[in-house]
DNA sequence: TTTAAAATACCGACCGGTCGGTCAAATTTA
DNA sequence: TAAATTTGACCGACCGGTCGGTATTTTAAA
């Protein structure tokens, strides 16, 4: 690879990390480019060669966060072993604990939200986020499914909702982590998923 | 009453319904002062006149917004019989429904959350949360110390992590149906909620 | 009761600081 | 040397907050 082309990498990479580190801590608005590009150690306006605008920088800084953070998850999960409710369980505490590793970043995902409600952004960073959690809903679902056939779980249980509320809960357990570092979330969510794989578990076991 | 005074309350109260629905429809920064004064049919001084700037006002809205929330859904609770876990579901229902009935300006919490999360307003946005989910929690712990000890509910739950769990899970919710109108939130979180009491009972019963 | 003065409430044109984005010049690479 | 890349001084739209002036109500005086 050309020189051109590997500093070309670093910046971008360099460029992406100072952001993120920028709007976790001031939050978008208070973000100046200014401050991005000083702390990535370039200059204001190479900041305008990679990305269009503060707003596109902010979208693909959430992406790279979010992948990266989704990365580091799914390869722990393809290893998982047990049968359903294990697996669930060691998957909702391998996203969460995956996802506190970088609690410091998480205002982005605050302010991800608060774009997704706002005109301009809105139906862009919505979509963004309902595939997002669409993904992790499934795979949900599909184990909540496969404890049904097997028998663990009842069969009157609405994977669906259970889903969502899972999905639901790990945001707001993150949430409340981010606002109180002296909670003990991980712990606190642990038990919280436990007692709602109890919940589905077939009586009869 | 003075006239003066009367004509007072009318414009408070038209200021902070305006300002509510500007600031949830655009988002804080988006959000035009004088969008605001125009919408309460006042001169953009008055705003002034009634908050010291567009950070208090932003405050004030929210605690009167959360405050007429809350006054609504502690009258219905206060009226609930059955035994703890029915009690539980019911509070749990009624505080979401009641938060759901103005889900069009959920976005004023999402605002809130970032707010807590940048320096200059971080302490006082982030204890004003925290007190209040300590409220939700408080109740909710102590229906679960109730069940504990009716026996409707296992004696290793707990109360503590489960309570947290059901606010943050609730936030989460309430965040999922907002952003995805489509989803009947409503229904899922009722579902959800009935999993995780059904997974603190105990066994015997 | 009438009138005048004081107090209060209201208004919106204006000011000044801020910051995203641009671009011509400087620097680096090939 | 030419091309590619980087840079930061500069621009100007934008908007929160101010303030001098007006309108309205209350109080006091006559």
């Amino acid at each position: 690879m050309s020189i051109r082309k590997e500093n070309k990498k670093k910046k971008e990479t360099a460029i992406l990390e100072s952001a993120l580190t920028v709007f976790a801590k001031k939050g978008y608005a208070a973000a100046k480019i200014s401050n991005i590009a000083n702390m990535a150690g370039v200059g204001k306006g190479t900041i305008y060669e990679y990305h269009q605008s503060k707003e596109e920088l902010f979208f693909s800084v959430f992406e790279w966060y979010v992948d990266s953070m989704a990365g580091r998850s799914m390869v722990e999960v393809s290893r998982l072993g047990g049968d359903p409710s294990d697996r669930l369980l060691a998957f909702m505490e391998s996203v969460f604990n995956s996802a506190y590793t970088q609690i410091d970043s998480f205002s982005v995902f605050i302010e991800f939200w608060a774009a997704a409600g706002n005109p301009p952004t809105r139906d862009r960073y919505r979509s963004t986020l309902l595939e997002m959690y669409g993904t992790f809903s499934n795979i949900i679902i599909r184990l909540i499914d496969e404890g049904k056939q097997t028998g663990v779980f009842r069969g009157d249980v609405d994977a669906d909702s259970v889903a969502a509320g899972l999905v639901s809960a790990m945001d707001g357990m993150m949430l409340h982590g981010w606002m109180d570092r002296e909670f003990d979330v991980c712990t606190a969510s642990k038990k919280f998923f436990t007692v709602l794989v109890e919940g589905m578990r077939s009586p009869k076991g």
